[in-house]
DNA sequence: TATGAATGAGCTTTCATTCAT
DNA sequence: CATGAATGAAAGCTCATTCAT
């Protein structure tokens, strides 16, 4: 019991850092931010990091996967199964505008990732971020395939490209919310949700025709 | 005219630097690459870099303002005023697609475009490359209006929602090329675009309805 | 008690620095001495330099000022406030001589003391330098008028000039000091403070007058 | 004659270099003046300093013994063998007052080579300045014999004892005024000149002697 | 002779990482 | 476990000097 006990206090302190890593690599970007300052963030001194973590890059990483994880974990408390199909794509959308509008921090930090592009040099990471990004497109894609079974989504579209073209324009509006973000204007996040769907269930075509 | 011919010397001499930059830049992040390398990569050597461009942050904002000029001059080019406004939008999306399959080195270092937020202490480069990438959205405004107005596209959604959908899905489908550059498979530009249209033009939605 | 000597540690440890400071600038002078040289001659590395001064110029500042308050503080404790104001003078010219005699480093960061007029870039430094000279200055003046008051010190004689001269005599003495120093003769301090005190009282004009 | 116009030109683009360099110099001190800004003051290239100077610090040692020897002729200029000994005495410290007063960027020089401790890396110009002063100091001794076998100055005190002091109080003078320049006051050099001098030869001692 | 583009050594400064306490 | 002083590699940048023209 002593050690479970121990445990729970080093996960605690884990997720501490993690916190404070969040916030100062949100705002600084990876190289930029210093370790003094997360480790101050954090309320420890600089070395108990190494503790904590192998390295910066450590750090970093299972600081965004914690994020990611946060994440899905948000989307999947919030999502149905019992929904059709439509509205649990409508949801996956609501709630990812919802979670990043919430937590400002990890929409700099998803910059971060890309502004310095880690990505490249820490392939392992990348490896891992795109795992967990094809979880997502995987039940995405679950969901897709399940309204074309069930005649809501058109069958004569490869699933791909509507997986895609969704996860496009929602990555975008979460982006649009990081633009607006800077001019403080209250965000219709629910509204923004219903947006996009109906312009992805209907498409743009007017009355006319386009061919 | 040795005066004109030594400006075009010139001139050509910091576009090299600009493409060893672009490469540099791309592959390892702003921060971690180091001038040394782009030197190098120009095959220059570290001092003369200073007498093209003022510092490390100038060499930046250039070569990136370079490559979206790049990217926007290929786009008029390739865009006949006189097609429909449909044709206009495939096309963007198309040229833009194959911009970025054809400039490799490109989509590292437009990673940072594809975010509107550079890092906090470049405010200037930030607001640069908004105004940039406002000129391509407020280009496509207008297109979605002629389209409204033509009856081509439906007067009942707001044009921002469009455009922005339309702007999400191209680039996604960007970033998708980067990824599957990875794997170095061919990659069917032409059909990626049309496909985009298609998702976008009619819906994803069944005969069946969704509410 | 360990926060105690926790301080007066780091205290000690930034004394070592400025005295391996006051070394190297003393024979290098600002701009070309190294900070590599600097934290060679204290014994640490290069990085821990930062842990103690802020930058180069702060190391500077902090040492050129530390030598001038330990010649402050060896002024006062050599004068005594009940000799008359003649003898003051004398004893300040002898205290400043026997000090730059005994501190051969402090000469040549001195030079800068003497010269109110330091680098442009370093108006900070070069106010406090100002100041305290002044501090000096204003001492001079006071006994000097102390003087005149007592009737030791003639009254058609403008204090400042007096003080000026007194003061330009003094330097002219410390700066020969320093030249003779390279000709490594030994030095009769104390006969030099008398020679300066007897011209400075009685003049040099002969019987005959000068008119 | 071709040969002697061309060894006059060359003097005469010395010149105008070192004009330039003694401009530069003055205002920013030997290091951080950049060959650069001498080069532009004196609209030539860069590269055409070094077919006139060796090197930089070719450049600052000609550049001040420049100075020294156009200090010595204005002295020479104006010194009249036929005043008596005390009217000299005074005729040096008006002329170099009035030389400093008007050539504002020779006392900014002055301060640099002491600033940057350029005696101490530099022994060559160190001896060349030092035998140049004592040249002045040697005329002076001369005057101060000349006077005590006159009569008009006391010969129970040192000569040498008597030059130091005429010469640190003329010295703190000029000292004086490029701190009283900072604020830009008119300064009554002649009436400067005849306070030295009174003290210099009357003493400040007041009637009621000072042992 | 004059140029000025190019060089690269050398500087200051930062900060991830270590380790004695 | 926790600390934070010390480290030193690595980076950006400057500028005296060279040399092809």
């Amino acid at each position: 019991m002593v050690k479970q006990t121990g445990l729970d206090e080093r996960e605690q302190k884990r997720r501490n850092i993690m916190k404070a890593a969040l916030k100062v690599f949100s705002q600084k970007g990876y190289n930029p931010a210093a370790l003094d300052e997360v480790a101050q963030e954090a309320g420890i001194a600089k070395g108990t990091l190494y503790l904590y973590f192998k390295d910066k890059e450590d750090l970093f990483c299972n600081t965004i996967l914690n994020v990611i994880d946060n994440l899905a974990d948000f989307l999947k408390e919030n999502i149905n199964e019992r929904m059709n199909p439509i509205q649990i794509l409508e949801s996956i959308a609501y709630h990812q505008l919802q979670f990043f509008s919430q937590n400002r921090d990890v929409y700099g930090i998803f910059q971060t990732l890309i502004n310095d592009n880690l990505l490249c040099s820490h392939k392992k990471l990348f490896s891992l971020l795109l795992e967990k990004k094809q979880e997502l497109i995987d039940y995405e894609t679950s969901i897709v395939e399940r309204g074309k079974r069930k005649g809501v989504i058109r069958s004569d579209l490869k699933t791909e490209d509507i997986v895609l073209s969704f996860d496009g324009i929602v990555t975008n509006a979460i982006r649009q919310l990081g633009i607006e973000a800077n001019f403080t204007s209250p965000i219709d996040v629910e509204g923004r949700a219903r947006s996009i769907m109906k312009v992805l269930l209907e498409g743009i075509s007017g009355r006319d025709g386009y061919d």
